[in-house]
DNA sequence: TTCCAAATGCTGATATTTCTGCATTTATGA
DNA sequence: TCATAAATGCAGAAATATCAGCATTTGGAA
């Protein structure tokens, strides 16, 4: 199921980028990140509402809450990379492989290429 | 310069994401695609704040405007793509790349598979 | 156990976004 | 040319999002 980022307020975008990245995080530790650093009462109404949203939960570990996603990761994270497939990229992953080999300042470790290769090949044998 | 996406509101991005789809588009045209379709006033007044704020330009055609990125299409995914990668792929094309392949139900086809082994071979030789 | 620093819960104020409605302009066809 | 349908421009109302502040709770140290 796709996550609705498209019905977030700035500040709730926000919040759940930083989440996205650091997996999980006090409101603390999400204020810090946060782009013209709101006070921490505003971090954590904000927090409460997506918890409200059930984009997030929290858990207790000792005395403060820390928030992480309600959904997986890779579920989130799969669901941003076909919006941005759809987006861009007429909904075509080559397309999108494409335009991310084609910048030249964007090199690649060996043994990645090597595992992209490899799974090239389990795809459509060369 | 990355795009500032972060700064929308949530229907000043929802706006975005249909004209960096489309290319470019007219006030209707952008309305039937917004989710929870607003009034046409709205929409309108939408697309006067994008223009103000330099993200969309408009030419009049004919008797109605049609609006356009302000910035160059190309410039706009780059900017998303990153974006993407830091937040989910650590800023690893590769990872990004290798999820994209091992999603078992997303079959590419022989010639784009091609084009990617041709471009990996420009970036370190098998 | 008691105290205190640190965190939460909540209410309502403020700021921003979103939208409506109407006056005005504009292109086209009769 | 003129009437009309269709578009724009704009002001301000309405809705939503953002935020601050304070009373309350909580966990740990002395």
């Amino acid at each position: 199921m796709a996550v609705k980022d498209d019905q977030l307020s700035k500040r709730e975008r926000q919040a759940m980028d930083i989440v996205y990245r650091l997996g999980k995080a006090t409101a603390e530790e999400i204020q810090e990140e946060m782009p013209d650093q709101p006070s921490y009462s505003a971090v954590r109404a904000l927090l409460s509402i997506l918890v409200g949203k059930k984009l997030l939960k929290h858990t207790r570990e000792s005395r403060r809450y820390v928030y992480e996603l309600a959904i997986s990761r890779d579920k989130a994270r799969d669901s941003a990379l076909r919006k941005l497939m759809r987006t861009f990229f007429d909904g075509s992953p080559g397309k999108l492989m494409a335009s991310l080999l084609e910048t030249k300042d964007r090199k690649l470790p060996p043994e990645e290429v090597a595992a992209i290769r490899k799974l090239l090949d389990e795809q459509s044998p060369s």
